[in-house]
RNA sequence: CGCGGAGUGGAGCAGUGGUAGCUCGUCGGGCUCAUAACCCGAAGGUCGUAGGUUCGAGUCCUGCCUCCGCAACCA
């Protein structure tokens, strides 16, 4: 590996139309600070750049959709998401946004010198224009039928009924999804990154000199490369975003992918105004983007070819990017509120940060799409944090208090055992380095959770509260090994559970500390007096979790709500037909449910006519039938007689289907005589 | 046949040619300093599926099935 003096961390800028969940959180965020925070504690130089995506379509939509203007949107996402990622530690040197006014000059000046030195080409084509809202339309806002498989509901880009991938010209009887009304072909210019023209360079900086990036990186990368690349426009017709900085370019801005990496530079730029461009031209600083699996060709090809294209900037040296992690089996999603939001999660679980940091990065998607689920929370927590790492701690601190007044006691002569213990904590520090310096986060956390392990088995086996009462030198060596496993434990855990870790120190009184400490057993001093005992983790109890299942379990019903279509109208009737139904209104004399049968309830009705019985279907919409006693609901009167479960039943009762299958009974809206006609 | 990733004990994950591992859970035992925590032991897998290469395959090759991503949004 090459020599490199600093690191410069990057982490994909989420985009402001929603707050921060947990997938990004797992999938970059928490990675990347624990990354950053080892190289810190290290002594080693580091910048570490964040910032919120504010530009996009998707941006002026949702603007249009709540009467507000597009920046109203981003302040709003940017303030919670800033303020979400201060609380859970992430430790960015930088969190801006692509509306500053730094971005704005940066990327345009940016563009600029491209477009200058002839980097970009030039190309007009027609594209569907939606005349009532004013703009072009991005292909998936366009919904026509489809050609092959005439299903009415397809995409511009793709029909997700038959699966052809298709272009916005191929639909039938375009419409546009934002007004809905018919879109019309106008010519537009735009700009082009021709990324064919890099393929050579690109081939040979991924495939050959970057064969340690990951699997899923260097796969979708050579995937790329060989089908052979396109030029990829870089410019929009559209009114939100930075303006493309050129003669007759009116109405264009700068595509948001072109435009968001560049705000990795911007940000810097924005901490370090004088100071900026040995973190980006200078050979000797090592860039790495943490990225989700979603973004490996912008970052490996596509930002790459611009930072060439330049030819000032450094390349990424590594872009290690992660999967995805699901929710309770289903995948995150945004505009279904299928996720587990950070700025709710600090709310609801205060001073829990290192709990979700913990478990986030033991269930990393590394390799692999993971799921997160409340009970696997739950677990980790209960049986890990607090069983392993929490009661370790507490054992040790508590015996040295109970024995030695809480101070540190003097360490007498070693064992052989005690020595195969230290031994063994000692390869601690090798192992964690070597799966962090290869970004395997949940390999190097477990590694880390190993030295609790090895605390508690040393306690057991050494059993000091049996020795107290007999060999109180003995059992000062114990603890005073112990409490040195302890302070260990406070500098391997800092990168991952940074609140705890510091918890920890103050118990334990350390006040300076440093990685290359790890492995020592004498962080702290004989005699030194220990701070103050408190419990490192706490548990959580079912009801916890089971209220956030249950959050969950409602955001689907209301899902399904929402997703609710009427069914289609059946073939019309004509008026004679229909006036055959005699549908008439009833009170409620007798309810009750028929035995062995969910589903039935047995009504005795007054309908004024003598009294009928009418067995109906919805017993499982209505546990309580008793409570219907002396409503009223309407009936058809003229069925023929039929047996349900050996009732004669004369008649069916109306009800409504509601989304949710659920039934609800018709009646009138005030009381009635008993057999009037209902139409 | 668009391309890439993934499919391993009850759950979540490691493992790229040579006796199938880890964490949690379960069961049995021990200990009692500790947040009913800790320590020891055991049970549990024909490694998606069908073929093939090999002395030998979870690991290589081929077909098929399923899930995820890339194309609007999105980590």
């Amino acid at each position: 590996m090459k020599d490199f003096k600093r690191t410069l961390v990057t982490t994909a800028l989420p985009y402001a139309n929603g707050p921060v969940h947990i997938g990004h959180l797992a999938g970059v965020y928490v990675p990347a600070d624990i990354y950053v925070r080892y190289l810190r504690l290290k002594g080693e130089e580091v910048l570490f750049i964040g910032g919120s995506d504010e530009h996009g379509v998707p941006i002026t939509i949702k603007a249009k959709k709540e009467g507000v203007t597009p920046q109203d949107i981003v302040d709003r996402y940017h303030g919670i998401i800033k303020k979400s990622f201060e609380e859970l530690g992430i430790s960015f040197d930088i969190y801006s946004r692509t509306t500053s006014k730094i971005h704005y000059e940066t990327a345009a000046e940016y563009f600029k010198n491209l477009y200058e030195k002839g980097e970009f080409v030039e190309k007009t084509s027609e594209q569907y224009y939606d005349e009532e809202a004013g703009q072009f339309l991005a292909d998936r806002y366009i919904t026509g039928t489809c050609p092959h498989c005439k299903n009415p509901n397809a995409y511009g880009d793709q029909c997700e009924a038959c699966g052809t991938s298709l272009s916005p010209l191929d639909l039938i009887d375009p419409k546009s999804a934002i007004s809905g009304s018919k879109p019309v072909l106008r010519e537009t210019k735009h700009w082009y990154l021709p990324l064919d023209k890099h393929e050579e360079w690109l081939r040979q900086w991924i495939l050959e000199d970057h064969k340690e990036w990951k699997t899923n990186v260097y796969g979708q990368c050579k995937s790329w490369i060989d089908m052979g690349l396109q030029p990829r426009a870089v410019s929009r017709d559209l009114d939100w975003g930075v303006p493309v900085p050129v003669e007759g370019a009116d109405g264009k801005v700068l595509y948001v992918w072109c435009d968001a990496p560049i705000g990795y530079i911007s940000n810097t730029k924005e901490l370090l105004p004088n100071d900026w461009e040995k973190w980006w031209k200078d050979q000797s600083t090592r860039m790495l983007h943490f990225i989700g699996k979603d973004n490996i060709v912008f970052h490996c090809i596509v930002f790459p070819a611009m930072l060439k294209a330049d030819g000032s900037y450094i390349l990424p040296d590594n872009v290690p990017a992660n999967e995805f992690l699901n929710l309770e089996g289903d995948k995150i999603s945004t505009s279904r509120n299928w996720a587990v939001w950070l700025h709710e999660y600090l709310v609801e679980f205060p001073g829990k940060q290192d709990v979700l940091r913990y478990v986030l990065t033991a269930n990393a998607p590394e390799t692999k799409d993971n799921d997160f689920t409340w009970k696997d929370f739950q677990t980790r927590n209960n049986s890990e944090l607090v069983a392993i790492f929490g009661n370790f701690i507490n054992r040790a601190l508590v015996l040295t208090h109970k024995y030695f007044d809480g101070v540190v006691p003097a360490l007498g002569e070693l064992t052989d055992y005690d020595r195969e213990t230290l031994k063994e904590f000692a390869d601690v520090k090798a192992d964690v380095e070597s799966y962090l310096d290869n970004f395997r986060f949940r390999d190097a956390q477990k590694e880390a959770m190993n030295l609790a392990r090895i605390g508690n088995k040393y306690l057991a086996d050494t059993e000091p509260w049996k020795l107290a009462k007999t060999d109180m030198e003995r059992t000062a060596t114990i603890l005073h090994i112990g409490l040195q496993i302890a302070a260990n434990l406070a500098i391997a855990f800092e990168p991952f559970l940074p609140f705890s870790a510091k918890k920890l120190r103050d118990m334990l009184g350390m006040e300076s500390f440093a990685w290359n400490d790890l492995g020592s057993i004498e962080l702290l001093k004989e005699g030194a007096k220990l701070g103050e005992t408190q419990l490192l983790f706490d548990k959580i109890e079912d009801s916890v979790v089971e209220a956030q299942v249950q959050k969950l379990l409602d955001t689907k019903k209301a899902n399904e709500l929402a997703a609710y279509k009427p069914a289609e109208v059946k073939p019309n009737v004509a008026f004679d037909e229909w006036e055959k139904t005699d549908i008439r209104v009833a009170t409620v004399l007798e309810c009750t449910k028929v035995p062995k049968a969910d589903k039935l309830l047995q009504f005795k009705l007054d309908d004024g006519m003598g009294g009928r019985t009418i067995v109906s279907g919805i017993a499982q919409s209505y546990p309580n039938p008793e409570e219907l006693v002396g409503t009223q609901v309407l009936f058809i009167a003229n069925f023929e007689p039929r047996k349900l479960k050996g009732i004669v039943s004369e008649g069916m009762i109306l009800s409504a289907v509601d989304a949710d299958g659920k039934l609800v009974l018709c009646r009138p809206s005030r009381e009635v005589k008993p057999g009037c006609s209902v139409g």
